[in-house]
DNA sequence: AATGAATGAGGGTTCATTCAT
DNA sequence: GATGAATGAACCCTCATTCAT
């Protein structure tokens, strides 16, 4: 009973660390960590300001659960899991276009993690180990998969691999988070297609001179 | 006389605005724009604190003037207008490198942007139409004056403009702001030829494929 | 049956009375009545933050509780009980060192007191009526016998008893509480013994007495 | 020029200061530390809350401004100074009187030490070198030459010293802090020359009795 | 009877901004 | 123009008290 108890006791504090955090988020999302009072995060879920630190040892500490708690990773694990040996054509669009709408779905932690993460050592090193290079090890793997296979070219695959995702970020940050779709509309596909496709082709004309010499200049 | 005077007025007004944004943008660097207290930024610019108001309306108000006063375009357009119609085998590594390095010198801006800019929608209306379009507006107007030379193949310039110097922005943010260099060090040779080498020519192995086609997985 | 279950309800409710008001003198003793929280003195004695609301009204009502609950009066009325007709000469010393032994036990009773009472007029009142004048009277009584039998001379009884007792009452606050046994150590004897006998023969060389005998302390 | 502005200052500093520990001191005696708000304080001194930590780093800080402020040792200097030889039996009266209405004047700050003191081991350690001791060193002092000259006998003067001044010290707690006064009043002659009939002479009746030998007890 | 989650008033502290000198 | 003392709104956090279970 005592056990059951317990287990019920668990699973309450969890609903109202999550209801916490999506309010955070929400908040966070539109006036910053610094803006978002937590009285206001804890009234956006439905709470009082004193029970906020009964599940947050302090304002900070919500950062870092928040930080951990969304990322991309899970997602991604899946889909690139699933390409097993798929050629690099038509694995990379794929990629691209799962990695896009991964972004798409998290603008509120992207805005979050580029204005409260560089000011936080401690978050920065560990927002790089467990989000960043995890995932960029992730693309790394097939990359080298397909290098084995002679599918791609030898290169930094995990120099590579970050380009190639990063690509996505950036539109993700000028283009949504910038507000650069009002000035200079891009369609999805635009975005995922030509990223793919300059990953895969890159953009010279008559690709078949031998590739990596002109890289030399 | 009062014209002279007039003018020196001025000078003088424009270099303590001068002292003041780069004492401004040293605090904000290290503090965040929160973190920096008026205070701080006016001794740091060797002025008390009421002096402050005298050359900026309010704090919120410096933050524009920061913004617009560094950017990368008058660099890159030297660069850019220095390359006329040199071909991209050529161009490509020099505008990568000349990118890598304006935002290794800029890292303090780029911290200062990603931070205050998304959460100021007017700011970062301004942020798009004065620093990032122009800057990919001109490197669209060298790709274009390729793909009409032939020496690039048909895609949408400003888009991949954007995705090649964003490239080297997500290196900038994941390996010099987020402190990923410290966890897995890349060398400034590895970054530029990789991206620029993806640009040129993509990762794979064969690409005397017919380009384009295959992206349409 | 209603009667024995009652009286052992009653049992109870002291019982859990008593484990509280200790548990809530030692949190008090370190850190003050303020700094004492309800619910590290409940977790103190073994119970819940809300269970102590069923046995005190509010904190507040727990500091009258805990003063009246501690007082030197019992060890003195036996002390001086006991002293019947005794000549001063020896009843002195011996209420001397009872006192200071009973006052050392009960340091954090005594801090608490200094602390606190003085804010509270009313519990202010009540520990005078309570502890303080009735050890006093008691020491009155006992000097008024002393001065019927001649024994000491004719003085404001009640005045010269606090005064005497207040004495080891000064350094109980001054060594023991403000750490001056650490600055400058007095042993327990030269204490007791010199208040003891400035009490009996005051500090003068000869009342007509041979002097410097009566160093003999 | 920047000299007299400079001076002008630091005088407006410390009368600022001032203002604000007297404040402070009402505050704290009715209300104690804790119970004494900034604001309060602060109202009571005429500023606003802000103005507080101009001049002061926190709360806590101004404590020890203020226990260092007020003391006794500079009214009992002149008045030990100007003993010069007086023989005891008319500068104990004397010093009796002085420190009685030294301390009547000096309440509140008593009430304060009574209350913050013991929790603030700091403090408490700096409140017995820089006021109790020297106040007891000064009462030791003028003791050695009365014994040096023969007029009291030999004790151990610093242990005399204090018990003397104790006596007046719980008088002022028991009577004014406490209340006593109201329950049993005494005059302030009966308190100062019981005090110093006892401290000369002791309680005893017939003090040619060999003295010292009794204490044996 | 016992619990501990929830509340919200209240406190110390910071800091952008004003204004008299 | 330059200064820096003064202001007070607003923030994070604590904790006595209540109450549903």
């Amino acid at each position: 009973m005592a056990r059951i108890a317990a287990a019920a006791r668990d699973a309450h504090i969890d609903a109202r660390r999550g209801e916490l955090l999506d309010a955070a988020l929400r908040r966070i999302a539109t006036q910053g960590f610094d803006g978002a009072t937590v009285e206001a995060i804890a009234r956006e879920a439905g709470v009082a300001k004193g029970t906020f630190y009964l599940y947050f040892d302090s304002k900070e500490s919500l950062l870092a659960a928040l930080i951990e708690r969304h990322s991309l990773i899970p997602d991604l694990t899946r889909v690139v899991d699933a390409l097993g040996e798929m050629p690099p054509e038509q694995a990379i669009p794929l990629i691209a276009r799962a990695g896009w709408r991964g972004l798409r779905e998290r603008l509120t932690l992207l805005r979050l993690v580029l204005r409260e993460i560089p000011l936080r050592e401690d978050n920065a090193r560990l927002f790089m180990e467990r989000v960043i290079l995890p995932t960029n090890r992730l693309l790394e793997r097939y990359l080298d998969g397909c290098v084995e296979r002679g599918s791609i070219r030898a290169l930094p695959t995990l120099v590579a691999g970050r380009a190639f995702f990063g690509m996505l970020v950036v539109f993700a940050i000028t283009q949504e988070i910038f507000g650069g779709s009002d000035l200079v509309p891009m369609s999805d596909e635009e975005i995922t297609e030509t990223v793919a496709g300059l990953f895969l082709h890159g953009a010279l004309a008559r690709p078949n001179a031998a590739p990596g010499e002109d890289v030399q200049v």
